[in-house]
DNA sequence: CGCCTATATTGACGAGCGTCGATACAAGCC
DNA sequence: GGCTTGTATCGACGCTCGTCAATATAGGCG
């Protein structure tokens, strides 16, 4: 794997291939932790359904986003439960109804995972 | 697919079962690109790498990257390509090596969009 | 030229994802 | 109680993704 470079006899800086490179700063763990985030808004209607929820001032019943999108209502309620459980979004039940809002705490928490990424 | 409230004789703000929604203000194809992007870090091997190569002053090579995770050098090439890809890194070529550099003005559109997610 | 090393690409395989149809659950109304 | 409506879950299908082994390409050195 590592490989024997062919500049090793030249004095100076440039000995090697490049400079010997820290271990991420950031963990496996972390990581993955990221990843399912990303993941989970790595699909154009989950984001655009974000967007609806974000948008909205009152909490969004699930009739009216299977009416805004041309998916059917088993998709949606997939979108949304995969919104749930990364806590993108939370859910309230109202007699029949079930209300979506946004998780706005849990949504600020992304461009800080960003800005660890290049910082750290 | 619309829903035929049971409340609608009810007069007052609660005539339906929400106030209508308005349509994502984010377009189809622009949450597409998003969601590349997106798709882009949901992989932790990807975050880490990007992580390293955000870390290092100089521009670091894929053998140095090799050795740092426990992934073959087609895995490696393979994630950089994605990463080359969505022009969150770019290569420059030194002989026999390849050199990695983070592009930083791409990711510092990142948090843009998450923030056009919430508030636009 | 031929050999060697670094990296990229290809093909294959298993795993996971997005969508749909069908069904199950929950709550209100008769 | 039964009926209806809103929502969630399940099973299946096709597709994409991540990984590996094998191979191809590219560049340096003799």
């Amino acid at each position: 794997m590592t490989a024997t470079h062919p500049m090793i006899a030249i004095p100076g800086p440039a000995a090697s291939c490049c400079d010997t490179v820290a271990s991420p700063a950031v963990s496996a763990e972390q990581a993955e932790t990221w990843a399912r985030w990303f993941k989970a808004l790595a699909d154009p209607t989950r984001i655009r359904i974000l967007n609806v929820l974000a948008r909205s001032v009152e909490p969004v019943c699930v009739c009216e986003l299977v009416d805004l999108f041309p998916l059917g209502q088993p998709a949606i309620s997939h979108h949304l439960k995969v919104l749930r459980d990364t806590r993108f979004v939370f859910a309230e039940r109202r007699g029949t109804f079930m209300y979506y809002q946004v998780n706005q705490s849990c949504l600020a928490e992304f461009p800080e995972a960003a800005r660890q990424i290049l910082n750290s």
